[in-house]
DNA sequence: AGCTTATTGAGAATTTTTCTCAATAAGCAT
DNA sequence: ATGCTTATTGAGAAAAATTCTCAATAAGCT
């Protein structure tokens, strides 16, 4: 199913990443599972391997294993709000990471059966959408990213007038 | 398709929450969005209607919606990670939220003709993994949640035997 | 073995989220 | 309307998650 990690390492060593232990350890650590992890339980075990293994390395081997396609990262950055729809059938959600608008992928025979196979499995979807990741058609046709996150704590302590959303940002 | 501001309103008082200002330009903002909005974008948006909103309130807003089932939250608390399949075409993985298991949907033609679906719209994955999240079967038969995240700091700067993982955590 | 330099570990810094607590105001009873 | 009760708020502190900085280390090449 997975590749194993004499595979995974071989392939980063020819694109000019160093073999090094800590590497290795997570690697390790990530076929080992058979499932997915979270950061802590990535350096708890790491460290089994690889005692002196730092927290920001464990982050930037999984940045760089994601990057490398070795990696799915199972959840991005920040989240993100819409209402709840009135329907309460499971149904799907088109996200698109760059602009980070929604769409909503109307109800099909597909989408039906598809909810039918999770219920076959007992599987209880929560929040009754279910997330598709990607990119929309406008943003694949562009170059640039054109969004980037407000940070909290420099928002003004009173409202002002600039224009502080998705089209155009005054940043500090 | 969504619910007006009244009716979320009154559904929130009817279950004995109290109509404040604050709540009800978090609310406005969301309605008036028709689109997922991140938490700046709501704060800001808030503060033109409520400048003194602070930012713990939104929090415990947004908090209190998604609980009573009026918003969708769209991403969850912590990231985890899996090795990437090696088959490359578009698959579903069934996230517990309480277990923090992910398991793989295997590949049917419900599957497959919505990855055709999404072609169509000219959507393009990313991760080539869509998640579910929800609740295994395993878990929907338990009562109380058995899976704390370890916090990063707290790790000891040496390795212990403990077991840090999803059974039996030695917490601080 | 020696050199070069990518990589590391440790801690600081940022960013996001939650908590604390006195002050406020929503909803009820008068 | 007015006053009472107490849920809720705002502000800042605290906690948690992630990223950055930089001197020290060690991979991979010669």
């Amino acid at each position: 199913m997975h590749k194993p990690a004499r595979e995974i390492e071989k392939s980063l060593s020819t694109v000019g990443y160093r073999l090094t232990r800590p590497r290795r350890a997570v690697i390790k650590v990530l076929v080992q599972a058979r499932r997915s992890l979270s950061l802590d339980e990535i350096l708890i075990r790491a460290r089994k391997l690889e005692p002196r293994i730092g927290l920001a390395t464990v982050y930037r081997t999984l940045e760089m294993l994601t990057a490398e396609g070795h990696l799915e990262e199972v959840r991005t950055r920040t989240k993100r709000y819409m209402l709840a729809c009135s329907n309460f059938s499971l149904h799907f959600h088109l996200v698109c990471e760059r602009c980070q608008t929604v769409t909503e992928l109307p109800s099909t025979p597909e989408t039906q059966s598809l909810t039918a196979a999770l219920q076959m499995r007992n599987f209880e979807p929560c929040g009754s959408a279910v997330e598709i990741l990607g990119l929309c058609e406008r943003c694949r046709n562009r170059g640039a990213s054109e969004t980037k996150p407000v940070h909290l704590r420099s928002s003004p302590p009173h409202v002002s007038e600039i224009p502080h959303n998705q089209s155009g940002l005054s940043k500090k």
